[in-house]
Parts: C-alpha cells; structure tokens; sequence
DNA sequence: ACCTGAACACCGTTCAAGT
DNA sequence: ACCTGAACACCGTTCAAGT
C-alpha cells in the first residue's frame, strides 16, 4: 500500500504531468535561462529537476532547438502584449505613444536579456518559421503606432515599415550594448530619452 | 627510418605546431563559425580538423570560452580597421564621411552575422574584460567622428558619446534584424540610408 | 497518449605522462 | 614548452518497452 507512495523521490508530487509538462518544461527552462543562460541550459537537467525522466521532453518538444524557439515565441508574445497595454493607457499624443512605448521596449530588453538574444538570435534561420511569425504582432504594432504619427503630422510621409524597423533596431540595440556590458546600466534612461528626441526630430516633418 | 615519418595521418603535415596552432585553431573556429555557427563549434573537432591531440587547444585556451572570446577580440579589431580604412579615404564632408562609415559598419556586420553575435553577446558579462577592451578603440573612433560633427556644425552640441553610442546601437540593430530573417536583406540598403538621414536631421542642429 | 530507461555517439575538462 | 591519451562526468538523441 505504501510503496506505490513512496518511490518518488522527495519533491516530486506525481510521476505523471497529466499534460503539464510542456509548460513545466517552459516554465524551468525559463528560469534557467535568466539564472544560468543559454548555454548552460540542458534538456536532462530540466526533466531532472521537474521529476520526470529525460527522454520525457521528447513528448513535447523535438529538441532541444525546439524548446528554444518556444521560448522565444513566449518572448515575442509578452514584448507584444506589454507594448499594447502600453498605447492601450497612453493617451493621443503621438510623441507621449512613442516615448511610453520606447520605454517598455527598452525596459523589457534589458529586463529579460538573455530572452532578448534567443528572440533575436540568428540561430532560427532555417526552419522555425514559427519564431518570425510570433515577432509579427509586434512589428504590426509599431507600424501601427508609426502610421498614426504620419496622420497626426507628428512623422513625415514615407514607408512605414521602413520607419518602424529603424526605430525596433535603434531599441535593441540599445539594450544589446546594455545587456553586453559596454555600456553602463546607468546611461539606460538618458539613451533612451536621446534615442526618442533624435528619432521624432529625425522622422518627423521637415 | 621511414616509420617516424609515416605515422601522421594524411593531410597532418607535421605532429607538432610549434606555436603555431594556437592561429590555426583561431582560423578554423572563425570558419566553424561562419560555416556551422557557434553551438557546432567544438573543441575536439576543431582539434581534430587540426591533426592534434583533443587536450591540446587546452595550451592556448583555457577553456571553449576563452576561444570565443578571442574569436569576439579579433572581431573587433576588424571591424574597427576597416572603419578606420574607410574614414582615412572618405574625405571632409561629414555627412559624406557618417554615410561611409555606417555602410562598412552594416556591411560588416552582415557579412559576418555569427561572430557580430559573439561580439555582442551578452555571454561575457563577468571576467572577458578583454573583450570590452577590444570593443573601446571602435567606440572612440566613432566618438571621434561625432565629436568632427560637432566642430563642422552638422552634429548639434552635446555629450558626443551618447550619440556615438545611439549611432552604434542603430547599426547594430538593423544587422541584428537582417541577419535574424526578421527583415528582408534586400531592404539592407535603403535602411541604412534612411537610418543615416534620420540620424544626420535627428542629431543635427536646431 | 505519455513516460521510462538503456544505448549510442558525442562533448568539455582535467591530469599524469611523454618528448 | 608543448603535446598525448586515458579518465571523468556530463550532454542530446533515439527507441524498444512499459502503463
């Protein structure tokens, strides 16, 4: 009667996820990755820790790539849903939209830095055609919000797209140097405010 | 007689590289890099490729992080010599000279997408101050060319740091994006030039 | 459907030993 | 000084077998 009890190992509350591993798998994968990095992430360690065997993430991801790109879909996703909640609370102003919106860009990046480098990696080149359309949302919302300024006058005509790509790529890099340490953690809000200034005086109207 | 001389394999010219491997090693790996990217980089392998005993790298480099690391240095220093190269024949006119500089930057950084990563990888945050090192003459020459900016009137007055880096942050980012798939390599051109205008009325005089 | 556990072929790193 | 080669402790991946 009791031995059925007892044979998993101290922390482990059952030898089955009924389904939830996937998002065990995630969920520890993510934590190592902010704790420890890429690298040292290892797909026996995971299962380990969660209690279950290594052959078990199979079930779930193909491998270990796999669980990576799923990681940065989930990055794609929260960068996407936190800009969103951002314009959702930041009035009319275009210039007030841009800067909110820089802000958590920027604050997310340096917030989740080795995140950053899986959603931006070149490593997905070939296949996980998935990882580009998760990054689709948000560059739809920065054409969006680039679009508006056009239409307040607040940014001069011409392609959109283009004018959104070079202000995605001036954010990330901007915590790509942070996040590699050469540059100060403490220039953060005053490169992003020049950032901002340079880009509404540089896009906008002539 | 003949034994001592038949023992090497094929294509090993010779058993040892009297101080000499520890280049050969580099050049192979920056080949691994390219060809294969940087997780399939391996010691062994790269030993192996060498015609040298798997322990042997361990003479020149510590461990596998101690070659990335070198591999990020000599990356720098490139990169730095060709924008030297090309500042040196780039004339006065500092719209003129910004436009050439951020053309041999981009172009660099996509010709060489694997090692652009290693070169700004987050990955060297504690020890590798060597490799911050490497990346301080590149970020002085471009404080130079802001701080010629300035004295010419095409740059506004300022900390001409924060702007070289803001500069340095938007190349870096629209590499970044090209050489992730996020953006299409034929926009590579038009970007960096309307990433050049932005930045020449963005950063310019009132 | 989901997980186990052995097996395979690789790693990076260490270290005594050779020349 | 520089390299070898065995040893160790880890990987990711595959796959028959269990429930």
């Amino acid at each position: 009667m009791t031995e059925t009890t007892e044979t998993q190992a101290a922390g482990a509350e059952r030898p089955y996820h009924h389904g939830s591993l996937r998002d065990a798998l995630l969920g520890a994968a993510e934590a190592t990755l902010r704790t420890q990095g890429q690298e040292e992430l290892s797909l026996r360690e995971l299962a380990r820790g969660i209690g279950v065997s290594h052959g078990a993430p199979r079930r779930h991801f193909r491998d270990r790539q796999a669980l990576l790109d799923a990681l940065a879909i989930t990055g794609f996703e929260r960068l996407e849903s936190q800009v969103r909640r951002t314009l959702d609370g930041a009035g009319e102003d275009f210039p007030a939209r841009l800067r909110a919106t820089v802000n958590t860009f920027v604050r997310f990046a340096t917030d989740n830095a080795a995140l950053l480098e899986l959603m931006f990696s070149s490593k997905h080149r070939e296949g996980a055609e998935d990882v580009r359309a998760a990054a689709e949302p948000g560059f739809t919302l920065m054409f969006g919000l680039i679009t508006q300024g056009q239409e307040s006058g607040d940014v001069a005509p011409g392609d959109p797209e283009q004018v959104s790509i070079v202000l995605v790529a001036t954010m990330q890099g901007i915590a790509t140097l942070i996040n590699g340490d050469m540059v100060d953690v403490s220039l953060l809000d005053e490169l992003t405010d020049r950032a901002t200034d340079q880009f509404l005086r540089g896009a906008g109207p002539v």
